[in-house]
RNA sequence: GGCGCAUUCGUCUAGGGGCCUAGGACGCCGCCCUCUCACGGCGGUAACACCGGUUCGAAUCCGGUAUGCGCUACCA
């Protein structure tokens, strides 16, 4: 019988956790739920001065927003732990030491600036460089002496003649030449470990039998082979994923706008949508695969099948599916989405954020929220309500959530015509004629529900002699100071008798 | 410079020798619907990186070139 499946997410705590992280965390989950195996998360801090416990916490957060779930990792002990590499010292000690036996490794007195000027040097002369393994003739006592003196030295990996071979699950098989890698550093000169010897310990130590990882690591993965025969156990597979880029075909930063998952939410992109996103790049989609959930990706989804190139980040396409996606939700759940966030984002009681997305738009509010400068505010009791009865009307047009705030946030605030509103306004001939009679009418409605309103609206035009359009666009500014509202009747409606008819008078008497 | 990986519309992709004068989706453009903006519907634009082979026949197989990315660190 086979070993039990286990895979890991292994980030380095540097940072949010971005979209080519959450993608390669998703498809570790998903594979470790299809072959029922164990999830692991372990946090790669090797390299303390880059990692801080903020990134760390960040990070956990992301994941859990997304769902998944580990079985061993922080905050979830295991039979494997610790999960943070800063407290596995007492493990790589050991295998050092095992590798140092066998005679694998060995001690190295260059410093870097030594090998910074041979490096630059070769590179001038447009030679390959390798580390000339030098260091691998000194004798014990020669070691010893040098460490006496107090010389800084490292330890080094005796790498062996011959080429290195591996199956990539996706990839085929992949071959080096030994003589290309080059002896590398394990041990640090202030006794810390190295990167490709920690991944190994762990791995090994942690059972971990696939390791799923982004195509960044494939050029690694044959010292790691390296030092998986010289400890004198078995590989595990592996499985390099393509890399996520930006639109410029760079490895996704900062420059491209909203990039990890906390922004994107801030923006109003949904969970759901975002995972399922990033699960639907390298391979094959349909927009039925748009209203997927968690478990509907893992009964689906297989790494294996996906391509080998590297994908971009189309923010627009996930746009258009977060509007799909919105589309499809019931009306009620939508709802409360949009207070959820609404809240997230200090919209309640709170017109900064409202100001804000207008005048510097989605980034800035990603920003803002992000230092942490809105606060959360639940909703008022007519705030609640309000949003609830608007939600519906704005389900069908958006794509983020923060489109509500543009399309009806003026429902929230008192009436306000400035700007180019006015000007549009006052220019419509007889508007307010038009305000006073429509505000009239609306407050002598038998009975105030959408059907009445639309029928007295339309009925309008021809009663005060004038367009209809101007009829429309006179109500649209007036009730709201906004060229752009969810529906004119349905607005007037969910505005209450009183408050639409005195945004009425209130315009016409602005004229 | 060396090594590795990759290369179909701007983007995500289908395609695994003839079904391909290359299909779908996003975007963009146009039309329809329409009280604004959208949504929705319909239509259009646009690609096999290049050069050589193999073959009756190549987007599909092979070789080379180019380009991109990664590794080549006492980063991960």
């Amino acid at each position: 019988m086979t070993a039990p499946v286990r895979v890991r997410f292994a980030p380095s705590p540097t940072g949010y956790l971005h979209l080519g992280g959450a993608r390669t965390a998703l498809y570790n989950y998903i594979f470790a739920r299809r072959h029922g195996g164990e999830f692991v998360l372990r946090i790669e801090d090797t390299d303390p001065s880059r990692s801080t416990d903020a990134a760390i916490a960040q990070i956990l957060r992301s994941l859990r927003e997304m769902e998944l779930d580990w079985d061993e990792g922080p905050e979830k002990p295991g039979r494997h732990g610790p999960y943070r590499q800063t407290e596995r010292q007492a493990i790589y000690r050991e295998h050092i030491d095992r590798l140092l036996a066998g005679g694998h490794l060995y001690t190295c007195f260059h410093t870097s600036d030594e090998l910074e000027a041979e490096r630059r040097a070769a590179q001038a002369g447009k030679r390959a460089w390798v580390y000339s393994g030098a260091c691998r003739a000194l004798t014990t006592a020669e070691v010893e002496r040098r460490k006496a003196a107090g010389e800084p030295w490292t330890l080094r990996f005796r790498v062996r003649p011959g080429t290195t071979t591996f199956d990539d699950m996706l990839r085929g098989p992949v071959e080096v030449g030994n003589d290309t890698i080059g002896d590398f550093i394990v041990q640090r000169s202030d006794g810390t470990i190295t990167y490709n010897l920690a991944v190994v310990v762990d791995d090994v130590t942690m059972a971990i039998t696939h390791v799923i990882r982004g195509d960044d690591h494939l050029s690694n993965t044959p010292k790691q082979i390296l030092i998986y025969e010289a400890l004198g156990v078995p590989a595990p597979y592996f499985l390099h994923m393509p890399l996520l880029f930006g639109t410029d075909r760079k490895k996704l930063s900062k420059r491209h706008g909203a990039t990890n998952l906390e922004q994107l939410t801030a923006v109003g992109f949904l969970v759901e949508v975002v995972r399922n996103y990033l699960c639907f790049l390298s391979t094959e989609f349909d927009e039925s695969m748009i209203t997927w959930s968690l478990a509907d990706l893992v009964a689906h989804l297989d790494v294996e099948s996906l391509g080998t190139s590297a994908s971009i980040f189309d923010p627009d396409k996930l746009r258009w599916m977060n509007g799909r996606f919105i589309r499809a939700m019931a009306p009620a759940d939508f709802a409360a989405r949009v207070q959820a966030y609404l809240e997230r984002v200090g919209f309640y009681g709170q017109p900064p954020a409202l100001r804000l997305l207008a005048a510097k738009g989605e980034s800035a509010l990603a920003e803002a929220i992000e230092l942490g400068q809105l606060a959360p505010l639940p909703p008022g009791d007519d705030q609640e309500r309000l949003t609830m009865l608007v939600a519906p009307l704005v389900q069908e047009k958006i794509e983020v959530l923060s489109d509500f705030i543009r399309l009806a946030g003026w429902l929230f605030t008192p009436l306000a015509i400035a700007g180019s509103a006015r000007e549009k306004l006052t220019a419509i001939p007889d508007a307010q004629r038009i305000l006073r009679a429509a505000a009239v009418c609306l407050a002598g409605l038998e009975r105030y529900d959408v059907e009445q309103i639309e029928a007295a609206v339309r009925g309008l035009p021809e009663q005060l002699g004038v367009k209809p359009k101007s009829v429309f666009a006179a109500l649209r500014l007036g009730m709201s100071g906004q060229p752009v509202t969810p529906g004119l009747f349905e607005s007037l409606w969910a505005l209450g008798r009183n408050e639409a008819a005195g945004r009425l008078a209130a315009a016409a008497g602005m004229l």
